[in-house]
DNA sequence: ATTTTTAGATTACGTTCATAATCTATACCT
DNA sequence: AGGTATAGATTATGAACGTAATCTAAAAAT
């Protein structure tokens, strides 16, 4: 049956926010149109008067994931203005986030099956990968432009990296090594 | 037909080596048993008579996967031992690895694959990052122990977010500037 | 008020999936 | 030499996949 222009709106967005948080959990290929759909309450014939493919729904919930993820960076910064830079890595090199995959950082829970994406996938990445380094960029140093810039995009490789690598580890011990030494030297980078 | 003792075990190491490429090309569910065993000049009518399941395959080209991963890692090394941590660095954080997906570092090409799969993927990883982590730490500062380790697993993420970043955006100057980043903060992270 | 449009449900398509039973030829064992 | 075990090919299974046509009821346009 059909339904009101706002509530398709909203159906829509439903699905991509699910989409954004299962993609995660599960992968791109790690779950199917039905269950997608499922989880905003519809069922998979609704699809395609909504989106134009799989990877169409997949680019912009990369997109929302994106998103999500670079307004936490902002909720934690505005908890805590005195020092930016810490408060976004207490909770991203934490075990918390290392246990969330569904929520947590969509480069660290998606990247690798990203880089075998297409180019609308990786596009919507992308603005939210520049989004987290000019962030990290205005709390990095004195030093504006590019000098700035590497750090930021050091400081980055460091956090994705430990976080993705604290998660394929079995041992908790090693994984908490991992964050622990990404922090240790996030802040040594920032001061140097 | 029956082929002999040696021949099929000549075949289940094809068939693990192709998976080692393969998976990394395409992630773990991006391949089907299908054309992994065609890889290999088999039939998927043979796959069981060898493997145990799918996941079980996923374990052992993770495995091998790694081992190729640290035997490159030595063998550049080998070839310059003036300094091997250069030697190494110079081809994990280049524009040839970002591009180079099946045979490259399988933690970039898997890793958020392999942190939803089970505990034996994991095993295999972990047994590879501990190799990894071996030859960084007897490579830096002098202090051996903790210090080393940390400061190995600060590199090792490092390096393994770069280029998971470099492969996520479209931009090839944006990868390539995250590749000189992670470079030059290695360098400094060395010698402080 | 009538007509037209359309979001979502139902159903269907053809393919591919992981897993498995059966068959066959030959390597291995006695 | 004769019998048995088995690697791989062939074929089958039932489910899940992405995509799409059809149907239906209600929203939007006239």
């Amino acid at each position: 049956m059909r339904v009101s222009r706002t509530q398709a709106a909203e159906n829509r967005q439903a699905v991509i926010n699910v989409a954004s948080r299962l993609f995660r959990e599960r992968g791109f290929d790690g779950i199917g149109l039905k269950d997608l759909m499922k989880g905003a309450g519809l069922t998979q014939g609704a699809f395609y008067k909504q989106f134009a493919s799989k990877d169409d729904l997949a680019a912009q919930a990369s997109r929302r994931a994106m998103e999500s993820a670079t307004h936490r960076w902002s909720a934690a910064t505005a908890a805590n203005p005195e020092n930016p830079l810490d408060a976004v890595i207490s909770f991203y090199l934490s075990m918390d986030h290392r246990e969330e995959k569904m929520d947590g950082c969509p480069v660290v829970a998606l990247g690798s099956d990203a880089a075998r994406q297409g180019a609308d996938v990786k596009a919507s990445f992308e603005a939210g990968i520049k989004k987290y380094l000019e962030m990290l960029g205005s709390w990095v140093g004195e030093a504006d432009g590019e000098e700035a810039g590497g750090k930021a995009m050091a400081i980055l490789s460091t956090m994705v990296g430990a976080v993705l690598l604290s998660r394929v580890v079995n041992d908790p011990g090693l994984a908490q090594a991992f964050l622990d030494a990404a922090t240790d030297q996030v802040r040594e980078a920032v001061t140097a």
